[in-house]
DNA sequence: CAGTGAGCGAGCTTCCGCTTGACTT
């Protein structure tokens, strides 16, 4: 039996140190925090101190008896959790369950996982610091608190089992400002004007560059003006300048900067690279993937070193030491870096490798000899005016780190719109003579601000000391399953623009079209999420503040500190807060009504139109509300469609389906519009409306055309029916000959033929998978309720 | 894949940070 038991927070590190330890040592883990106030209810005793009722939770109890019954028999215990407010929390916690004496039990921390490290605080354990555990416990209950305040006031003004936290409002605040920034957004446009220049080389052979104009054109006339004074003008090299530049690598990576990368680089969710770095880690390739600092050990630094030299040459190495930037951070980890740099080849699934590799690039690269870069900037004269043609060039003269890591924009945000660099300038000398092969202007547009991607909104959240590396994908799904965002793709629109290009002495100008504005995988405001924004930012501008969380941790700081009193910071922070609360909760009507905006009047009843959030979500209506001999009309608003911004057109669309086409067969045809897009229900039925058929104009005539040719296909779909029973049906679907029974499908054994099978046969084949569905129907409903929560 | 757009009815929902499971498709 081992003397020592060793505690830390996750089960694949006690793997690799009980490695280190030796036999004497038994290293488990808690799986986290063993202990939290309770899942219902405050928990926190508002009137006497805010004492703080903890309790193990449910699926805590077996790992907190089996730690109970190995503490017990161990001569010594050993609380190793992290080394940050939340891992001091874990051990004070696990003292308290575990009945150990907190003033003698041995704390020891290391923030690196070698053996030199643990061996280290072996030898230097200290007690449990109980300044840092009641600075944790301020913020567990001060979160507890808004929270648990917050969101009841939500579901009696708002809606029902909606949410409102410190982190997950300030999260849905961001998206919110900049979607509104995005509809205030006036850009206006300019011609930006570029020109292809020829110069013979030393060979005598043309060579081809490109160059910018250093003045973008505000309007048309202008435009055409300086064009016109180009016609026959002559061109010359008015200066050149070559200066050295140089990149330097990034720091390896945290979890909001692997986070962004993977998601800009490979695709991936947050939540994506989470799992997969998980496994990475699960499976001792990745050190921990959880964390905010940018530190490596120096073991690691001196197997960066060695790995450096060996691929490029002591050349190539250039030792770097990073410091976190980030708000808050508390560095109880490493940077997220191979275990074995080495390695630099894994097996594992595509993703696995895809992500490793990306790890492995950044984290050898951070420690590598910068990019050594010649940027030349020729100036080229107009002899008809005073502008002038800007060419630029770009040469790297040293890979660097490069070799490795290309270059990352840091302005995520931002798309990136550098212009045209050649990578080859010409070899000329001032006074050369250029010749003009041809100028080309064309019509730009400014740009309006981005939209947030799950990366770029952590990236924000990290800069404001907002949310903690665990929690940066959980909050992302919160605030999607609430129904505050949702993240999607959407079309772009068609912009036309205008180009003209002078050449031969001639200007031609034509219209041409592109796409903008197309979106991929952002993060959309949605009406319920504007609404509670808008309630919160009125009601409880404190918490909402983006700095309130940077105020509260300085306070935190200080409870660490021993210098601020835990329940004092609480008392102080509560009475206005409570008092917020309070008053909120006494005003009088919706919220959802008073946000009630007025789209204009309906030209064919002369009533005013007006759209809002009603009891089944966004809508529109036309007349007022509590007109009882004249009731309203209503209408929903389509996926996509915002209060804020639909107009009394898009409004008035929305009551004209479902349209009453006529009767066949003396039944009602109507045109409606679902979720699958514009449809025809006849008799119960639903025929979906092609592309080609627009639902506003379709005729009587051509609806029953569309329902005889899906009757048509139905009827074609029916391969065998059975006098046995009516229930039964052989069908021809997508993938072939199925079986229908009741309204459910089942399988057909490959290659059998239908001619054949009885209906003995086919029955014995409904109930064996009858039988076999069972097991997973239970997993199907589950699925499902999953997504009526959503 | 409807159309709905109150107010006496019962009880529930919710926070942030630490950790990994348990299911298949």
């Amino acid at each position: 039996m081992a003397e020592n038991l060793v505690i830390v927070e996750s089960p694949t590190k006690a793997k690799t140190i009980e490695k280190f330890l030796g036999k004497e040592y038994l290293v488990k883990s808690s799986f986290g925090h063993v202990r939290d106030l309770p899942k219902k209810g405050l928990g926190v005793d508002v009137k006497h101190d805010f004492t703080p009722t903890y309790e193990v939770a449910e699926d805590k109890k077996k790992i907190v008896e089996e730690l109970k019954k190995l503490a017990g028999k161990a001569k010594r215990v050993w609380l190793a959790s992290d080394e940050d407010r939340e891992g001091e929390a874990i051990a004070w916690h696990l003292s308290q369950v575990l009945n150990l004496d907190v003033n003698t039990t041995h704390r020891i921390v290391f923030h690196e996982i070698t053996k030199n490290a643990i061996t280290k605080a072996v030898a230097n354990p200290r007690i449990v610091n109980i300044n840092l555990v009641n600075a944790q416990q301020a913020r567990r209950i001060l979160d507890r608190l808004v929270g648990f305040e917050l969101s009841p006031v939500l579901w009696r003004k708002v809606k029902p089992s909606l949410s409102a936290g410190r982190v997950q409002s300030v999260a849905v605040r961001l998206i919110v400002q900049r979607e509104r920034e995005i509809i205030n957004f006036k850009g206006g446009d300019f011609y930006r004007t570029t020109a292809i220049f020829t110069v013979k080389n030393q060979e005598g052979n043309n060579f081809r560059f490109k160059a910018e104009l250093n003045h973008r054109f505000k309007s048309l006339e202008e435009t055409k003006t300086f064009l016109n004074t180009c016609i026959g003008a002559q061109y010359h090299v008015a200066s050149i300048e070559k200066k050295p530049a140089h990149r330097s690598p990034s720091a390896p990576f945290t979890t909001s900067t692997l986070q962004q990368e993977a998601g800009r680089k490979l695709g991936f969710s947050v939540s994506q690279t989470m799992s997969i770095a998980q496994r990475l880690y699960e499976a001792g390739l990745i050190t921990y993937m959880r964390t905010d600092s940018v530190n490596l050990s120096d073991d690691a630094m001196s197997a960066i070193k060695s790995v450096i030299t060996d691929l490029f040459g002591s050349k190539s190495y250039h030792k770097r030491i990073y410091k976190t930037k980030s708000k808050g951070a508390q560095e109880a980890h490493e940077a997220i870096r191979p275990s074995y740099i080495e390695r630099q080849h894994i097996e594992g699934s595509p993703q696995e490798k895809k992500l490793y590799h990306l790890i492995w690039n950044r984290t050898v690269a951070s420690q590598m000899s910068d990019a050594l870069l010649e940027r030349t900037v020729i100036d080229i004269a107009v002899s008809s005016c005073d502008k002038k043609f800007i060419a630029k060039g770009e040469v790297i003269v040293d890979e660097g780190f490069l070799k490795l890591y290309g270059e990352s924009s840091t302005a995520l945000d931002e798309e990136t719109d550098k212009g045209d660099n050649n990578l080859l300038l010409p070899p000329v000398t001032v006074g050369t003579e250029l010749y003009n092969e041809r100028i080309e202007t064309t019509q730009r547009f400014d740009q309006r601000p981005p939209r947030f991607s799950e990366a770029t909104l952590v990236k924000h959240l990290e800069e404001l000391g907002i949310g903690r590396p665990s929690t940066y994908a959980p909050t992302i799904s919160t605030i999607i399953n609430r129904g505050y965002v949702v993240k999607e793709d959407r079309d772009g629109v068609e912009r036309k623009y205008l180009q003209l290009t002078l050449q031969n002495g001639q200007i031609t100008e034509k219209e041409l079209t592109e796409i903008t504005g197309t979106e991929k995988a952002k993060l959309f405001s949605t009406n319920i999420g504007i609404l509670v924004n808008d309630y919160l930012e009125s009601h409880f501008p404190a918490i909402l503040d983006y700095n309130f969380t940077a105020k509260v941790e300085e306070e935190f700081d200080d409870i660490a500190k021993g210098e601020l009193a835990w329940d004092e910071m609480i008392r102080r922070f509560y009475q206005p807060f409570h008092q917020s609360v309070t008053t909120a909760e006494k005003e009088e009507g919706s919220f959802a009504s008073s946000q009630q905006r007025s789209l204009g009047t309906d030209p064919v009843s002369g009533k005013q139109v007006y759209a809002r959030i009603g009891r089944f979500g966004p809508m529109v209506q036309i007349g007022e509300s509590g007109d009882e001999n004249n009731k309203p009309k209503y209408a929903s608003l389509r996926a996509g469609q915002l209060i804020e911004t639909i107009t009394l057109d898009e409004a008035l669309k929305l009551f004209a389906l479902p349209r009453l086409l006529g009767e066949y067969e003396g039944k009602t045809v109507t045109i409606g519009v679902g979720r699958f897009g514009p449809y025809i229900r006849h008799d119960g039925k639903f025929v979906s409306l092609p592309q080609t058929e627009n639902p506003y104009t379709i005729q009587l005539d051509k609806a029953i055309e569309l329902i005889e040719e899906k009757r048509k296909k139905d009827r074609e779909k029916v391969l065998k029916l059975f006098p046995e029973d009516e229930k039964l049906q052989l069908l021809n679907g997508r993938w072939g000959a199925y079986i229908s029974y009741d309204g459910v499908n089942y399988k057909l054994p490959k290659n059998s033929d239908i001619n054949l099978l009885s209906y003995d046969e086919i029955m014995k084949l409904v109930e064996q998978q009858k039988a076999e569905g069972e097991t997973s129907v239970k997993k199907r409903t589950n699925k499902r309720m999953v997504k009526t929560k959503k």
